[in-house]
This record gives C-alpha cells, sequence and structure tokens, in this order.
DNA sequence: AGCACAATTGCGTCAAAGTGCAAATGTAGT
DNA sequence: ACTACATTTGCACTTTGACGCAATTGTGCT
C-alpha cells in the first residue's frame, strides 16, 4: 500500500454534472449555438429558436447548464442574456485530458510501472486547478 | 471566406454518448478506478469489488464505457480485461477544449455586448492541436 | 461430459429526467 | 396601475436509466 499511484485525484476532476448536463442532444446544440456566435450573448427566445422544443424547457436546459457552470446568466432589461464560460470549460476540459495523459502514460509504456522513458508533463498547458470557486 | 465562423462543427466534438456515459458517478468511479493503475487492465471481478453495486450492474456500466468508446474490453482466459482508451479519451478532450477555445476567443471581453474591439487577439491560447493523432 | 468460475443478459421495479401546457414572476413602457 | 413582452416555475405525463436477482452464456479444468 506504500505505491504511490502518480495520479492526482481523477475523481475531483469528473464532475458527474457537468457531464451529464453534456449529456443531452439539445442541452449540446444550445452550447454549440452559443459557440457559434463567439462567445456572444443569446436570449432564450433566441436559442429557443433553434430547438423543436418548448421555450419553458429551454429555460429548463439553460438552467442545467448554468448549475453546471457551463453557462452564465446575466439579466439585460426584459431578456437574460446567456453565455458560455469559455475559459473555464477550457480549462477544465485541459485538466482533465491532463490528468489522464498523466496518470496512463502510453499502453506500450506500462511494462515499467515505475520508469517513465518520456515523462509527459504538461507541455502544453498549465493544467491549472481551475478557478471555479463553488459558492 | 471573409466572415467564416472559424468555428469547426463543435456538434461533431460533443458525442452525446460520451458524456452521457460519464454522467453517473459509478462508471465515473469505474473510469478512475482503471486509470489509477496506469492503464493497466482489470475484469469485472476486480473492479466489482470496488464498487457497492452489484456485479452485473458493474458488467452493464463496463459496457455503456465500452460502447462510448471510453474502455476496450478483451477476453483473456475466463475474464475479461477492461482497459481505458487514455489516448482516445485525451485527443477528443484537447479537440473539444481547443475547439471552444477557437469560437469563443476570451469571455472577459463580454462586457461590451455588442462591440468587440479584438476579435482576432487571443490571449491564452493559440489551439494547439493535440498531440496524440488518432485515426 | 461434467463442473466451477467469470461475465453477460432478461426481467421487473423504482427513481430521475425530458417535455408541454398553463400559471406565475420579472421588467419596461404608457 | 395597467399592459406587453420575456423568462421561469408548478403540475402532470412519458421516457430513460440504474438497480438487484435469477438465468444464461462463455471458458478452462478434471
Amino acid at each position: 500500500m506504500s505505491d504511490s499511484p502518480a495520479c492526482i485525484p481523477l475523481e475531483e476532476l469528473l464532475p458527474t454534472e457537468l457531464f451529464k448536463a453534456l449529456g443531452d442532444p439539445n442541452r449540446v446544440a444550445i452550447l454549440c449555438d452559443l459557440c457559434e456566435c463567439r462567445g456572444g450573448p443569446k436570449t432564450v427566445s433566441e436559442l429557443a429558436a433553434e430547438l423543436p422544443v418548448d421555450l419553458s424547457v429551454v429555460s429548463r436546459h439553460l438552467g442545467v447548464l448554468k448549475r453546471a457552470r457551463i453557462l452564465d446568466a446575466e439579466r439585460n432589461g426584459k431578456s437574460v442574456q446567456y453565455t458560455v464560460r469559455a475559459r473555464d470549460l477550457v480549462t477544465i476540459l485541459r485538466a482533465l485530458a491532463d490528468a489522464i495523459d498523466n496518470c496512463c502514460p502510453d499502453p506500450a509504456d506500462r511494462d515499467q510501472p515505475a520508469s517513465k522513458p518520456t515523462p509527459t508533463e504538461r507541455r502544453h498547458g498549465p493544467a491549472e486547478p481551475s478557478r471555479t470557486s463553488q459558492p
């Protein structure tokens, strides 16, 4: 039991709520729609116009995406503008990719569990622990 | 070409099945367990020993993860060895992060909802392609 | 073939989630 | 205050998914 896993707690990087939110086609469509305007905001009505479901359903989906820290909401007069939390999302995804990469270097290399010929440290991203603070 | 969205089809990078598979805590636990042995294989029984659910349930979860291209299964005698498709996963996650990064330049600029002074300027990532090529 | 062990699958049950409609809430303008 | 418009929420209904148990399949051994 003294064998160190050399593996950061992956479970913390796999927030179930985030992926559950990404597991619905309508929510994915919303996210894509929002991304396609370069991060620009869109209202519920605008988003709902692109989907075959009721506006109330879109509002609920937006709520789920907001709770999953994927979107941000901000009132602007009568309407509510939704935007993608692109930077946080990218950070989380890269951190997760780095963690998996770090845990499972390469199936061809796992003959020697203790020595790594190519120490796959992060050579692309800082893999910062994300700045999303939980209220 | 001037009004190109500069946005690759995000929807193709957001496979619902993958995220749906990642949206269950038991499946996440399985994935973490599998990652913690550096990509080494584990059998259904070994995986099930770590979870409070029935072995048949674990087998079903494994099937979901396999269908989502997250795990690979291979028979080895009487048992079946499951491994993480780490390289594919990392590739997908990085590609998705790159795509989002590419689509939404910087959320800090969204204070001005109607005017974007520097739409081409990015300050954090060139959106490099993933390092592991995968067919 | 018969037996033991490992994994998958069929079936029923139950909880969670998606959806639409109608009502309620919030906001701006008259 | 009233009205118009935008969004959210309450209340059903339906579908999807997770779970346990039992039965089935697959494999190796005697």
